[in-house]
DNA sequence: GCAAAAGTGTTCAAAATACACCCATGC
DNA sequence: GCATGGGTGTATTTTGAACACTTTTGC
């Protein structure tokens, strides 16, 4: 795959008037973060998105595009939201994207037009990504809470789908997607807080999260602080889950 | 409008590739049913669906297909999932299709492609609809226990609806939209135990639905059965609700 | 010595569940 | 007279919520 991501799209091989934008979500130092992309020459950030080539699906799609930046596979990954309104597309930005990128074999014509996207949400492990930027691309991790200046629609992508989300507590299995292998009650309890919008008491949690039995508790500490350091836990196999 | 379904729609004015389909549930006689349509000529149901013109979005182009065929406006609507497979389209249905319906204005090629569809689900008062059929169609609410033989993937797409309103239970409001004005408990009761496939101990489903405060009892009782009538129930204005 | 992080139990209130009998009518 | 549908209350269990003190170390 070339450099330019105008490259591997073109008006014959992919579905038209239709992308995918993917809210690739992570944990990391107590915070959870969201993926996103700068192009040179751009002054705003983005999801990351793509086309869906005619040979695949939405999902096979997704999929792809996720992989390819992210070096990740068997990533947790759901559609969330088709975003279709008519003033989403700014077709004047579309115009000097296809400018500076266009050349012989793909005139970039396709790309000037209303597209409507499909919003992906994923949850992924921190540590299992190795970030794959090309040349004239930036990518980097967003606190969700200190988000930058965000292209088009992007900024609404992502608040609903840290809504439904939400809305969808507990039947997604946030931590599990979210968290390393071995992880801290206090980590744990945190990706909760943030997802939900609100504190809970240490001790209840705890006694809450450990009676489900999707949690079981290790019988090592976590490193690094010598002082008191707080006891591991990892979750039950998958098979023994709800999920 | 013309009649024939043909006609609305053109290579110009759709947005390319993308199609709409609706599963339109209402609440009678204590089955919940769904809203199909068969055109004559063809041996099997579809979902009401359409596509979407270029100067709407999909939630205005999903309302549009609703009103016109239910005469219902400010319906509760959502959407729910995109399908994208790639053998979900049946290219030679479609050709037969374009075949008996073609004209000298629209050649129906447009239609002789892959189609993603967005699905809708509608919950609607039976009575508030007034159903508007065509000379080549028919519409019927079939039960969604007994469906008829169905177009390529509709049958999925229902399920799939009812498995999303299933799982976003009690977000929606679904009694609400489903039960005329004034309901028994019994057929609250009845929607909940079909939606969720479960049932309910009379008396505990009562205690639990009033002391949420959204239901509340009415000094009538149901006509037409003279012997122990049950008592009817409303529900509170929108202002005093949680949804 | 004090702030920070983590370990640990009990009590009370609220919610969910289980369960049985009576009444009026149609047939 | 019996099957059907509908009205009503209590006791038990389970779950959720509130709440405080101790330990160890870094600073």
């Amino acid at each position: 795959m070339s450099t330019n991501k105008l490259w591997p799209y073109n008006a014959d091989n992919i579905h038209p008037g239709f992308s995918i934008d993917c809210v690739i979500l992570s944990f990391h130092k107590g915070k959870i973060k969201v993926l996103l992309r700068k192009f040179e020459l751009e002054d705003y950030w983005a999801l990351l998105g793509g086309f869906m080539f005619n040979h695949e699906n939405a999902e096979q799609a997704a999929y792809r595009i996720l992989e390819f930046h992210t070096g990740a596979k068997h990533i947790f990954l759901k559609q969330f939201h088709l975003f279709s309104d008519l003033n989403r597309t700014n077709i004047e930005k579309n115009k000097d994207y296809v400018d500076r990128n266009k050349n012989q074999e793909n005139d970039g014509k396709w790309l000037i037009r209303r597209f409507i996207s499909m919003g992906y949400y994923a949850l992924i492990k921190y540590n299992d990504v190795t970030l794959s930027m090309a040349p004239d691309e930036t990518l980097k991790w967003y606190d969700i809470h200190k988000l930058p200046l965000l292209q088009s629609d992007h900024e609404n992508i992502i608040k609903t789908a840290l809504a439904t989300i939400r809305s969808m507590f507990p039947v997604i299995p946030i931590g599990y997607e979210l968290l390393p292998e071995k992880f801290t009650m206090t980590e744990l309890r945190k990706v909760y807080e943030i997802i939900l919008e609100k504190t809970f008491d240490r001790r209840n949690f705890q006694r809450k999260i450990l009676s489900e039995g999707h949690v079981i508790q290790l019988e090592e500490t976590k490193e690094g602080k010598t002082y008191h350091p707080p006891i591991l836990y990892t979750f039950a196999p998958l098979d023994k889950e709800i999920y």
